[in-house]
DNA sequence: TATTTTCTTGACAATTTTGTCAAAAGTAAA
DNA sequence: TTTACTTTTGACAAAATTGTCAAGAAAATA
């Protein structure tokens, strides 16, 4: 099975609550053929629909983030042999920089 | 202390070999100014430039590849809250997919 | 310091990606 | 099946990104 896309996931929610493209994608400001393309892959969703999605419906917006960022990179990675070392080795990156919240030890 | 980008390492292997730039750029085929702005993080690298850097400086195409594409992605989830969770999650549906060289059990 | 070579810069051209409009196609209700 | 509504589509406009040119700044060398 294929892997859903977050323009695919956005329409589920939609439809779940039998809601109109066009009121959503008022809700988003953008146009309702915009919205149309994204929820069939034709056009890539975009960071600042995060918080609105999350919003209207009703989920933790960090949670969304993170699953919107995730498909980002793997949208980009896809078709990379390496996709795999190439995010561990950006994770190992991120895990190095950021300050952890406890000290760490040595 | 900041981390090196790609285009600063490409600086690095050049100098370290005192090529000129406008040498390198021929190999890369483009503009020497464009390879100035990239080593100078005023534009990005490309995907193509990475076999051929492997070449000119005996490195690890593999290696430099997952080099590459790390730091695009890294680019890409900077000024991310939650990009370390993000790189997590879009690893697991990474090493899910891909199928095993030996058979996965159950 | 004059000369030659290398590197950087700003303005713009080219390309790629995105968003919109308006009409067509699809769907469901009257 | 007409009518009303929703979604999709293609052509194009707008925006963002990239690459080039040509001139100037910087660095090295004579």
């Amino acid at each position: 099975m294929e892997k859903e896309t977050f323009g695919e996931y956005i329409r589920r929610l939609r439809e779940a609550q039998d809601m109109p493209l066009r009121r959503l994608a008022a809700l988003l400001d953008i146009d309702q053929s915009t919205l149309s393309k994204i929820e069939t892959n034709q056009r890539q969703p975009t960071r600042d629909m995060v918080p609105v999605l999350a919003k209207v419906f009703k989920l933790d917006e960090k949670e969304l983030s993170v699953k919107f960022l995730a498909e980002r990179i793997l949208y980009y990675v896809q078709d990379e042999e390496n996709g795999l070392e190439a995010l561990k080795l950006a994770e190992e990156s991120i895990a190095y920089k950021k300050p952890a919240k406890k000290k760490s030890r040595s």
